[in-house]
DNA sequence: TTGAAAGCGATACCAG
DNA sequence: CTGGTATCGCTTTCAA
């Protein structure tokens, strides 16, 4: 059964309708010189036929001439970690809400993108949001080097200058040391993420920091390989083992901070009582009953926003400004 | 600063190369008539000048031709259970190693699709692959009606008959079944999810079939509105409250399965010695340390491989198998 | 095997 | 305001 996929294109409705293909192109054009009940009539009939404009032909004649395809390029690599979803949501979200198509691209298990960036090229998308963590650096010079307007969302570019929208990860270590402070702890640990991530990098700045101005030394800082459940457990066990008199623990996201919690929770170590837990995103799971995990919030509505304003002024060819720090915020839950 | 975005196209190859431009087509057509020489002199010219077909114009040209853009529709609603990231990241990667160029499509809130409709017209892609649950009925068929080849994943159509790839949910439920029975439950609950929900339906259906042919009276059965781990956790607080007696739960999925987990474990009931346990999905946080949920694996690989196989020939106008079921594994896990 | 030329569907310029 | 026409980048007959 081969479906009869002939698309009604503008001739098509320009026939039925009496009119030349151009008033068909009016019609779909807002603002363009052409008499109401004539377009009136146009769309009426379009409607009829069910035409709707082809916009890979509509962005062929746009290419030269400095117009848009509609495609934005997402370049997201991992879904493993709770947060990564949920922002991916937003992010898909939004974009549809201003009527671009995304596109997504995976890196591989390398963080390669291989032939995606032919793709890219092909599909002559608008522009590209990198929000993979795990895109290797020589991948990201590469793709950068194709000079898509581009956003980074939650890294930054080591060599070329790209604009990066991220959470103020020293802000959430911040944060997260005047919690521990304010409840009292003397013996703060750090479960970090991993060694070369950023976000996990700059949290530990900024926690490190803070404690140091309150004069307190923290009684270790735990590094592990990912940001997974699994390393926050382990982490935990390692606390509970080696460092007995840690009374309190900030996490470098919630994920590690679940599964510390899952290994507190194993070994009978009442939290917040017996020692209080931070972690750091606010994914939605946090919140759910049985965990109730205290975190800092990262700013995902700003986050997203920001983006998208960045990305529409890099496509206008506006100056964007580099660096744009978004401020988290505390969210305390105890139950 | 405007980044000189003009693209190379093949003419501006074929200048360079000294050759026309249908030569230059020819060599990125496999298996065109065009000398061994030529396509790789014109190869390595277009390579040193960066050029890519550009996809758009390529699909405008084969369009009324039956050929394809190489765009697929993804849609996919919600990302708030572990299983539906997971699902989706092995979906695209599947797509995109076979090259085509997965385009996302999110429902709003009520299920709607809106002008992501139009949109799917407008970029004419070769198909679309529908995995949102959340998906209304209506827009459902709303979509079938542009008969664009489609293919869904884990749901069927009510009415309109279209290929569907789902793992056989009452196999999973009497899989669940088989292993309470093995554990010598006697007195086994379901907790279910959405009561319109068609997995969680089905995996009933089996659980308490395969139960009454043990001759097992199930204690209980209780609905929920959604698939969560607050749901889970609730259900679960329900059974120790209301139905004390009960000595294995089986759960829709695992989010409810880890929320029921998490209920036991803050009123101190031991899994699996006090109560016996079972999820399904095998998400992978059911494997995480201080978890290790026992569950019945939903088949994701088969899936997508199979979804994929049934896009492949739906767009090649082949009859395709309406509903293939895939059988489900029982992973055992016990700490 | 090769190049010239005719479209694919839509837009924008140009006269009228 | 309107219709004709060139053009976008590419593929594909059609002759040579």
């Amino acid at each position: 059964m081969n479906k009869n996929r002939i698309a009604v294109t503008a001739s098509d409705v320009a026939r039925s309708a009496q009119v030349s293909r151009s008033a068909v192109s009016r019609a779909f054009t807002p603002g363009a010189s052409i008499s109401r009940e004539r377009r009136h009539h146009i769309l009426q009939v379009a409607n009829q036929l069910g035409y709707r404009p082809n916009a890979l032909a509509r962005s062929l004649v746009n290419s030269k001439k400095g117009r848009h395809s509609g495609l934005v390029a997402v370049v997201m690599g991992e879904f493993d970690n709770p947060f990564q979803p949920y922002f991916f949501a937003q992010l898909t979200q939004a974009l549809q809400a201003e009527g671009r198509v995304p596109m997504l691209i995976m890196p591989d298990q390398n963080g390669q993108l291989d032939d995606a960036l032919d793709r890219l090229i092909a599909y002559q998308v608008d522009a590209a949001i990198i929000a993979a963590g795990s895109l290797s650096p020589e991948a990201t010079e590469a793709f950068l080097a194709l000079h898509i307007p581009t956003v980074l969302l939650g890294r930054e570019a080591r060599q070329t200058p790209v604009p990066a929208i991220l959470t103020d990860n020293r802000a959430v270590g911040r944060l997260a040391a005047d919690y521990l402070i304010q409840q009292g702890c003397q013996a703060p640990a750090y479960i970090a993420g991993r060694k070369d991530g950023q976000a996990s990098q700059e949290r530990q700045q900024g926690f490190l920091a803070a404690l140091h101005t309150a004069g307190i030394t923290p009684a270790v800082v735990l590094q592990n390989t990912d940001y997974s459940h699994d390393a926050g457990f382990a982490s935990a066990q390692t606390l509970l083992q080696y460092h007995p008199g840690v009374d309190g623990v900030f996490c470098a996201c919630d994920a590690l901070a679940m599964g510390a919690l899952a290994a507190f929770r194993l070994a009978s170590i009442a939290v917040p009582d017996s020692v209080r837990l931070i972690g750091c995103d606010n994914v939605p799971q946090a919140e759910s009953a049985g965990v109730q995990l205290t975190t800092i919030a990262q700013p995902v509505e700003a986050l997203v926003a920001t983006a998208l304003q960045a990305l529409n002024q890099s496509i206008r060819g506006e100056v964007v400004e580099l660096s744009q720090r978004l401020a988290p915020a505390f969210v305390l839950r105890e139950t």
